[in-house]
RNA sequence: GCGAGCGUAGCUCAGCCUGGUAGAGCGUCACCUUGCCAAGGUGAAUGUCGAGGGUUCGAAUCCCUUCGCUCGCUCCA
């Protein structure tokens, strides 16, 4: 159920989005385009820094982490290999009668009578229609509740004293034709692709078909290979990459959460198969107590390093100013987990637009999942491009070497088995499974093993909302005059913000403010996104500033000129969540503020 | 794609039923004023009333089509 204030709240956060120049609906001078939005100048801000901070943490501040940035188009073979190509196009029926809408797949076979209609007729009015229509009843049921059926189809398309035309019974066995639940007749099952589609080259053919990437990841399993053979890294070690990602969506809703043209923020973190650090360590460490599991361990297996990464990623969160309180998590069942996912942990934010569950907690959507996908993406594209995607593994071969024969056995036999399991899955003819998960079982005594990945994958826009909508506080207290004023203010953690700072000389009229200001404000410039206004009183840009979301104003008065001459050189320093001031040096005031607005 | 509701200034909205000069508040800009939390004064700009078509002497208003937004259904690897 919607809840009327969550969606006022929702209104004015879209309000204020425009108002302020956070997000604008794309094309909007020509009427907009469903799905597609802009970031006006603090939302590219916000975006920027956001992203920033991922990276930063991500892939520079940790050893075990490079970065890619691959293109959007890419070879159309790797949606074959990856399987977007057969599960974005689910074909869709339509209920003739109810408009309801089914996937073709899923519908029940139905047996019985069809009866057909070629149209109807409205004698007294002149009317005619020519839909055909049918209705399957099941074995004994009178053909007059298909009449009836019928009459209201034909009803709906403009007919009122309906004599239908063309009555035509038929047997049906096992069709999915018709609506199970009323016996209407369905449309014809049609394709429903969810990638956006385009050609290359200047010739439009089915030849030259591409897909703007549904999702940034396939890219990083695409070049697995040269990453690793570049970047000195091994196993475990993770590719980082951020960038757009398109989806035909069938419903864009919810301001920006779901829109077509979309960024993530991925990461890939390749890890050994369980098998492997066995064979190394004995035993495969896995969680025991709940929480951060701390610094990454050799003897971790895939469980480890998905709550790992589960944990690092809510901090992450935590650490831009989503609480954990304003987060939920929804770990996927065993039936909403796609078949070669292990495990999926979503992290979610409570998003006033978010539906309550049947106690009356409110869940949340999805900002990022956390995947542990074992191999079989690498595997996918191994037996797609016919290039190996295995790594040998110097630690594996030595311990494999000193493993008793019965451990081997057991370690090879579950590598062997899982790798059968993978092949049967994606098809491949159970003889020549046999063979090459043979082959693999092998290969892994040798060292080699095709690594088993954790995903961490994070939507920029959803999260960008997520922050809006976190920050987004109404302020009412009562004017000089009693009358009880509401103002915004946009509660952004510093690191961030928008703007980092406001330099505002105290009054506009007198040219040393304005230039000792204006001096300050040429000093931070290059450090941080900083603003100068001096139009207006001082609590009207004071205010203006909140509803942008600036953490701090700093404000030159007749002290920083040495009225009290042991305030020279000293500037109001304005706190935007609870208006505190203090009095600070300004050659004091980049270190105060790299402190707080420094990504890391 | 279906159903319902909505679309008027940068924002929030009135006007539409009952056709007749396009409005208010807030914000924005300029000038004056200004001594730390949306102060005051004066003045100004801003609209093809979402778009296209129709009815009419005349359409923001009535009718049709279309685009966008919201909600529900459907979809959500």
């Amino acid at each position: 159920m919607a809840e009327p204030k969550e969606n006022v709240l929702m209104e004015k956060i879209v309000s204020l989005c425009k108002r302020r120049g956070f997000v604008f609906q794309s094309s909007e001078i020509y009427g907009g385009i469903n799905g597609f939005w802009d970031y006006g100048p603090l939302g590219a801000e916000l975006k920027r820094n956001v992203k920033e901070l991922w990276w930063t943490s991500m892939t520079r501040m940790r050893d075990d982490v490079v970065g890619l940035e691959a293109t959007i188009i890419m070879a159309p073979q790797i949606w074959k290999a990856s399987g977007h190509v057969d599960t974005f196009s689910d074909p869709m029926c339509d209920c003739l009668y109810s408009n309801k809408r089914f996937r073709a797949d899923q519908i029940e076979p139905q047996s019985g009578t069809a009866y057909y209609y070629a149209g109807a007729r409205d004698a007294a009015a002149g009317r005619q229609v020519d839909d055909v229509f049918a209705v399957l009843l099941p074995p004994g049921k009178p053909v007059q509740s298909a009449r009836n059926l019928a009459t209201q189809f034909y009803n709906k398309r403009g007919v009122t004293a309906v004599e239908l035309l063309g009555e035509r019974a038929e047997a049906v066995e096992n069709s999915t034709r018709f609506n199970p639940d009323n016996g209407s007749l369905l449309t014809e099952p049609r394709p429903f692709n969810l990638m956006l589609q385009t050609y290359v080259g200047p010739i439009q053919s089915s030849e030259n078909v591409a897909y703007l990437r549904p999702e940034t990841a396939q890219a990083i399993f695409a070049q697995f290979k040269n990453v690793h053979e570049t970047s000195r890294q091994k196993v475990p070690f993770g590719i980082g990459q951020v960038g757009k990602a398109f989806r035909n969506e069938v419903t864009p809703r919810n301001f920006t959460f779901r829109s077509r043209e979309f960024e993530q923020m991925e990461l890939e973190f390749f890890i050994k198969p369980d098998e492997a650090v066995e064979a190394i360590h004995g035993a495969v460490a896995v969680p025991t107590v709940p929480g951060h599991p701390g610094e990454p361990q050799p003897n971790w297996g895939w469980q480890m390093w998905h709550r790992y990464w589960v944990e690092e990623r809510v901090r992450f969160y935590e650490s831009i100013g989503l609480s954990r309180e304003t987060l939920g998590f929804h770990i996927q069942t065993t039936e909403e987990l796609a078949h070669y996912a292990r495990a999926t942990t979503d992290i979610l934010f409570k998003f006033p637009f978010s539906k309550r569950d049947a106690a009356g907690n409110v869940v949340g959507d999805e900002l990022e999942g956390i995947a542990a996908r074992s191999d079989f993406d690498l595997s996918q594209h191994e037996r797609f491009s016919g290039k190996s995607m295995g790594v040998f593994d110097e630690d594996l071969r030595t311990g494999w070497g000193k493993l008793e024969d019965a451990k081997k056995a057991s370690l090879s036999k579950r590598y062997y088995d899982a790798r059968l399991n993978y092949l049967m899955r994606v098809g491949v003819d159970a003889a020549k499974a046999q063979v090459d998960a043979k082959e693999d079982a092998e290969g892994l005594a040798k060292g080699q093993y095709i690594p088993h990945v954790i995903e961490p994958s994070a939507g920029v826009d959803r999260l960008i909302l997520a922050l809006i909508a976190n920050a987004f506080t109404e302020i009412t207290d009562p004017d000089d005059k009693g009358k009880s004023e509401t103002r915004v203010m946009m509660r952004f953690h510093p690191r961030v913000a928008p703007i980092k700072v406001a330099i505002l000389p105290l009054l506009k009229n007198k040219p040393e403010l304005v230039s000792k200001a204006r001096s300050i404000f040429e000093a931070l410039r290059p450090l941080m996104n900083a603003y100068f206004d001096e139009a207006g009183s001082i609590g009207r840009r004071y205010a203006r500033q909140d509803e942008a979301g600036t953490p701090f104003c700093v404000t030159v008065d007749f002290d920083t000129l040495g009225e009290k001459p042991e305030l020279l050189n000293t500037v109001t320093l304005r706190h935007r969540d609870d208006g505190r001031q203090e009095r600070l040096a300004i050659d004091q005031l980049i270190p105060w503020l790299m402190e707080r607005v420094r990504c890391v």
